[in-house]
DNA sequence: CAGTGGTCTAGACCACTGC
DNA sequence: CAGTGGTCTAGACCACTGT
């Protein structure tokens, strides 16, 4: 009912087209939040197309955020109220790679010990889990980029015990010889310390970009690792852009 | 062919079934990265289900980044090179609630010009473009949580000019009152100066997180702004989880 | 309890691409 | 040019839920 006047613009899959239409519906304020769209059989009926197009129209937008479905109710437009961007983590040498620069890795130290009672490992791996510990750091020109700092569980990857990551770096290794089922990230920002802001030839107090990954396989914790970025760079996180196509990402030094 | 052995769990849709086995071959290093999985048609016969449940199986696994998929030769188990996390990016209102904190809005200064030669408003805007400048700050449980610097082009939003910001946060108020259709995130760390240090009731030269938001609708910018937040908060970017469900998202005082 | 969305099927045609 | 994935259809049954 009401004015399904879609207006499909004939570019790439039905579904898309009526995803981008719906899209435009509602960035162009047609539709406000909190509006009831058309029901799946009206759209159906008005496009002359299967429920099942729609449908995958409609699902598309629901996990970008826009629609909110609710059965025997109806689809509604969402509240705009958060933002979901995708974040691209690369491995160091993919970024600096990517922004065409000179990539090389150094190993700063490795060390072998079980997790002591410390907020660091114990808390994150359990008390007495056998860990290596690796301090990188990652140069684009010849320039400092990022610094690591992590913990790898050799009861989940003993390989790691023989390899010395004086060559590979230890995150690109670990993609290579281990899958994760599970990530988390956190960001925040803190001043370098003695040790942090030698590594990143920056001055002691500098503010620096920190980004923490823990890595899950099963139930197990596979790594634990700081990021370290001076904190002039910056992190591009993503563009989305329900009309057009989606979710994009690039990334900037 | 081959061991098609998939051990479905009875758990939900058949899709989602399908999915979690494939994730789970992939996640279990059966399938390492560059193995070629089943084809849709040995899936569909070896489950006795119909190719569109497989293929929603797997272009779900697409979309999270784990398969790739190329005609006539196959889908592939993708090269685990990046980590793709969404950021959950609440207002600051919705998360000091998150957090069960009191919250409190404080408008500092609002201020209408055109966008001069400057790179902050020009660049972005256009010159020339009318511009109304806010500085608030966000409290949370009477601490400073959040201070924002934001413009808003009065061209596209011509009713900001009439609203004085004194009770409502500017990025609450337009999402009520304007659509976005594409957004942008830039994250980075710097040493708080002496107006923000004083806003975040921090040292001058602390560290200090900052998320630039740049929105638009088609081709006009609406607003840009700078969320600052004291560098020893965190934002926990989110988990993904490939095996059991897909994306969680949670956000961390 | 009627109507919505959620899922699933058994086909079909087509575009692209590797051989 | 044969085979893969990409898309689409016209049905169907069911779970949930608002009235």
């Amino acid at each position: 009912m009401a004015d399904a006047s879609f207006e499909l613009d004939g570019q790439g899959p039905l579904y898309e087209q009526i995803r981008k239409a719906i899209a435009r519906k509602i960035t162009g304020r047609e539709w406000r939040p909190g509006h009831r769209i058309p029901f799946e059989n009206e759209m159906t009926a008005a496009l002359g197309v299967s429920r099942m197009t729609v449908n995958r129209a409609i699902n598309a937008l629901v996990s970008d955020g826009l629609i909110v479905r609710r059965r025997k109710a109806g689809s509604f437009v969402a509240e705009q109220s958060t933002l979901d961007a995708p974040l691209t983590i690369l491995t160091a040498e993919a970024e600096a790679c990517a922004n065409g620069a000179t990539y090389r890795y150094e190993l700063l130290s490795r060390s072998v010990s079980p997790a002591i009672r410390d907020a660091m490992t114990a808390d994150r791996f359990g008390p007495g889990t056998s860990l290596v510990c690796i301090e990188a750091r990652h140069m684009a020109n010849g320039q400092p980029m990022m610094a690591e700092r992590r913990w790898i569980n050799l009861d989940v990857v003993p390989a790691a015990a023989n390899e010395d990551f004086k060559t590979i770096a230890p995150g690109a290794w670990l993609l290579k010889h281990m899958p994760w089922s599970e990530a988390e990230h956190v960001i925040s920002a803190l001043a370098a310390d003695g040790d942090l802001a030698r590594h990143l030839e920056i001055a002691s107090g500098a503010p620096c970009l920190r980004i923490e990954r823990r890595t899950w396989i099963g139930d197990a914790t596979i790594t634990f690792v700081e990021l370290n970025y001076p904190g002039d760079s910056k992190k591009l996180v993503g563009r989305f852009q329900p009309l057009t196509g989606g979710r994009g990402n690039e990334k900037r030094s």
